[in-house]
DNA sequence: GTGGTCTAGACCACC
DNA sequence: GTGGTCTAGACCACG
């Protein structure tokens, strides 16, 4: 899998998973039925602990990004990649929301965030 | 003062004294020279132990934002407001940045950001 | 390790930690991503309390010579080595100037202090 | 008198007084025989508590660099100048052995010591 | 009164 | 097992 973690991130590992998995699923190249990595599997390959990545899977069940199939394994949920991109954009809008409000609390008016918006959306169009 | 300390924050609470902290040298709340509470005058006021106070106040002078008088107290160090209101914006801009950077990895275009931050916008002026 | 401890040097004890270990950083003894002795452990060996060992780490993950690996311990951060031995070359040259100073206050010409240089050079070599 | 007192100094008060007064007799600004400022008429003057002053002077007379005359005040004591010369020149030895042993701690060579301390001689000539 | 340090013991999330 | 945080209570030097 595609996966790079990294342990002095300040992120729990099994976040960084948890988070990479929703973004492949995001973004569609993980597609619904497909099945991933077992435990064990992913362990080897990252050299990680498998509780670990057990503690990322039973969490991406909870969020309905996965889902067990008896005897085989785990796969992509039915519908997950739609989810994913709606918890994303959610979690985007909520960042910003957050971000802008800050901004505001430091006295920047609107002409002035909006200049700060430019600059940077400039740098990546 | 004017702290308000949720124990149950996620953040820890000597941060969350960091934080407020700052953020009042930065808006002039409190100015150069001005002596803050004692350690045991706080702790005693917001029903904080001593000790996590003290820890609050170690950081903030590391940081150059207070400075120690010896025998008297601590006082906000001079040039700290100036400071605290760079640190803030380099902070907005940081995560300004993230922000934009995770909304294009997840393909939206410059249109799409354009629009959510003018909606963003909108709610606060 | 190889910490000597003495609670009536005047020091601080975390002070004696952080010293030690950023001279042993130094000196090489301790290189990048070696990891150094748990808190309990340490504070076990040299019958302190793991609090004070505690204070010592994060003082020393603050001056960038150890960094957290979350569920795994502490380790030397990459490029500690080179950062504590440019410190440490500074701080010489600091104290140096300083004594200097003093020196020349005291109505010492260059020659008397050559001299003095020069005999206390030679009780090392 | 010429005392330059500096809360934010870290070095306690009692002990700048401590110093300035003996670097004054040792360069003879202050004679033997010569009567200081009495503790309240310092403490008003330099805007210091005078417990502080007292302590200070109690530490010169510990030193024998003050003595008192009684129902007059103090004074400097007869052979301070020499005295405190003497201290100044053996703490200089003292201190230069200090950076000296610790730059050979350094892995630096006597050449390499002679040239830094050569680079900060020719600053002050 | 002030800050600074240390000890002792507890709870948490993470691996 | 690991570090990180918090509480409680003590002692010190300083003003």
């Amino acid at each position: 899998m595609f996966f790079h973690i990294d342990p002095h991130n300040g992120l729990a590992i099994y976040d960084q998973i948890v988070r990479q998995l929703k973004f492949a699923v995001a973004s569609g190249a993980l597609k619904s039925g497909e099945l991933i990595p077992s435990v064990r599997e992913l362990a080897r390959e990252l050299a990680i602990n498998p509780n670990t990545i057990a503690r990322a899977y039973r969490q991406l069940q909870e969020d309905d990004v996965l889902q067990s199939v008896r005897g085989t394994g785990l796969e992509v949920a039915t519908g997950a990649g739609e989810r994913c991109r709606n918890e994303r954009l959610k979690l985007i809008r909520t960042r910003l929301r957050q971000v802008l409000a800050e901004a505001k609390q430091s006295k920047l008016n609107s002409k002035d965030l909006r200049e700060l918006v430019e600059k940077e959306l400039s740098n990546f169009d």
